[in-house]
DNA sequence: CAATAACGTGCAGAAACGTGCAAAAACAAG
DNA sequence: CTTGTTTTTGCACGTTTCTGCACGTTATTG
C-alpha cells in the first residue's frame, strides 16, 4: 500500500466510522504505530482531522452542519429557489444575487450540476463551498452589511467585465406600475449592472414581494425574462403581472 | 474507546437523558468510576456541564449559551485571535486571511473598533457583516473550496492594488527550517501577495501548527513581523522559532 | 448520630506520544 | 544500467497522557 493510499484510507475510515484508533489500524495494515501516528500528525497539520490521544476524530462537527445545510428547504422561498435551480443548465455561467432566497437557490442546485456561479454575496459563496462540482467566482467590493453583499464602485466595475447566461435577481418589491424595486440606491445599481450583463434575468419573487414597492427601481418589469414565485402568491397580484405582459413561473 | 470520544459521549448523554450517573456510566463502559469522575470534573471546569454529587446535569441554558460562545473563545485559536485583535488599531486597514483562526479573529475584534478589514474570505466577510463599525472590503476571485477563500489570478490582481497596515496570515505549517507553509500552491501565492502589500504580517499560528510543515512555502519566517500563538504551544517549537530570530507573541 | 457512598488527591505502571536516527525502498539523473 | 538523492519505515528512547489504586475527606442517608 502506498503512503498516499493509506492517508486516503484513514480519511475514509474517519468518515465511515467516526474515529480512527492508531493501534488498531497499525495492526490491520501490519505497520508500526509510529507510521500511523506520523500519518495522523500530517493529516492533522493539513486540517483534515482532529488528532486525539490514541487516534483521531473528524476534523470538526461540520458533518452535522452539512446535514442541516442540505435539508431540503420548505416555505415560499425554497419553492422559488427550486423553480430557479431547475432553470440552470449544465455548462452555463449564472449570477446569483444576495438574500435569503438566493441562498436557498445556492442550496437547491443539483449536486451533480457542472456550471459556474458568479456572485457578489459571500453568503452564497459560503453555501456553494460545499457543492462538489459547481465552480464559484466571487465578485468583491465594499460589503453592504444590510444585505450582506459586495457593493460600491469596485463591485460595479467587476460586474461590468462579466457576462452570464442568467442572473437570478433578488428584490424587495414587484409591482406592475413601480416595477422591480429595492431599498438601497447603490444596491439597485449593482443589480441593474447584473441585468445588463445577463442574457436572461429571473426575479426571485416569493409571494410577499408581489404588489410591494420599495424606494429605488432596479429595472422595469419589461426588462426581465420572468418572475419566479410560489404557489401561495396572491392571485390578484399574479394576474396583474400577467396582464402587464410579465411571464410568471411557479404558480398556476 | 478514545478518551476524547468518551467526553463527547458524556455530553451527548447529557443532552439526550438530561443527566449522567457516574457509577452507571463507568459500569456501562467497563471503566473505573475514577476515570468518569475525572472526565466530569474536566468538562465541568470547561463549563460544559454542571457537576453534582453522583454525576452531572446539563449546564443551565444561559450558561450553556455563554459556554458555547466561551468554548469557542477559550480554544487555542481563539487565544491567537485575541492576541491578533489586540494588534488592530483604530483607523487602520488590515487584511484577514481565511480559515478558522481568521474567523475567530473577525469575531474577536472589539465591538467599537473603527477600522477597515479587507479579506478574500467570504466566511470572514459574513462574520463581520454583524459588526457595528468595521468597514469590510471583499476581494473577489475564484473560490478555492478547500479553504473557502477567493484565489486565482482575479484575487491576486485585486490584492496587488491594495495596501494594508497589517496582514493576518493563516498557514498550516510553521517550521524553523521550512518556514511558513500551506497545502496549496495557488493559495500560497495569494498569501504571499498579501504579505507584499502589508506593512506588517502576523502569523495566526496556534500551537499545533508549530513544528509542522506543508508542501508550499508562503514566505520564510524572516519575512513576517511575528508569530501569534497560544499558551499551550509546544515549548521546544517556540524556543526554536525564537532561536531563529522570530518574534513569538501569546506565549511566555 | 453512625454507616455508607462519593469525592478529590497523589502515586505508579502502562500505553501512547514525538524526536532523532539509520536502513531500506523509491526516485531521478546521467 | 549505476549512482546519488529523497522518501519511507521501524527502532530506540525520553516525555507525556491515561488509568486504576489507596486513602483521607466530604456528602448523603437511615
Amino acid at each position: 500500500m502506498l503512503a498516499a493510499q493509506r492517508k486516503d484510507l484513514i480519511l475514509t475510515t474517519l468518515r465511515d466510522q467516526g474515529r480512527v484508533v492508531a493501534k488498531d489500524l497499525a495492526a490491520e495494515l501490519d505497520l508500526s504505530e509510529d507510521t500511523i501516528r506520523r500519518d495522523l500528525r500530517e493529516l492533522a497539520a493539513e486540517g483534515h482531522l482532529h488528532r486525539v490521544h490514541g487516534g483521531a476524530l473528524p476534523a470538526s462537527p461540520a458533518v452535522a452542519d452539512f446535514t442541516a445545510r442540505t435539508t431540503i428547504g420548505t416555505g415560499a422561498k425554497a419553492e422559488v429557489a427550486r423553480t430557479a435551480a431547475a432553470l440552470v443548465r449544465p455548462g452555463q455561467t449564472v449570477a446569483i444575487d444576495g438574500g435569503t432566497t438566493a441562498r436557498e437557490l445556492a442550496r437547491a442546485l443539483p449536486a451533480d450540476l457542472r456550471a459556474t456561479v458568479v456572485t457578489h454575496s459571500p453568503t452564497v459563496a459560503v453555501e456553494l463551498a460545499v457543492h462538489p462540482t459547481v465552480e464559484v467566482i466571487i465578485v468583491g467590493g465594499r460589503l453592504f452589511k444590510h444585505s450582506v453583499v459586495a457593493a460600491g464602485a469596485l463591485a460595479h466595475e467587476a460586474i461590468g467585465r462579466v457576462s452570464v447566461d442568467a442572473f437570478f435577481l433578488g428584490v424587495t418589491g414587484i409591482h406592475p406600475a413601480a416595477g422591480l424595486t429595492t431599498g438601497d440606491a447603490d444596491e439597485a445599481a449593482i443589480k441593474r449592472a447584473w441585468t445588463e450583463r445577463a442574457a436572461e434575468t429571473y426575479v426571485l419573487g416569493s409571494g410577499e414581494k408581489i404588489g410591494a414597492a420599495s424606494a429605488f427601481e432596479v429595472v422595469p418589469l419589461a426588462a426581465v425574462t420572468a418572475v419566479l414565485t410560489d404557489a401561495a402568491a396572491p392571485a390578484r397580484g399574479v394576474a396583474e403581472l400577467r396582464a402587464a405582459g410579465v411571464r410568471v413561473l411557479g404558480v398556476s
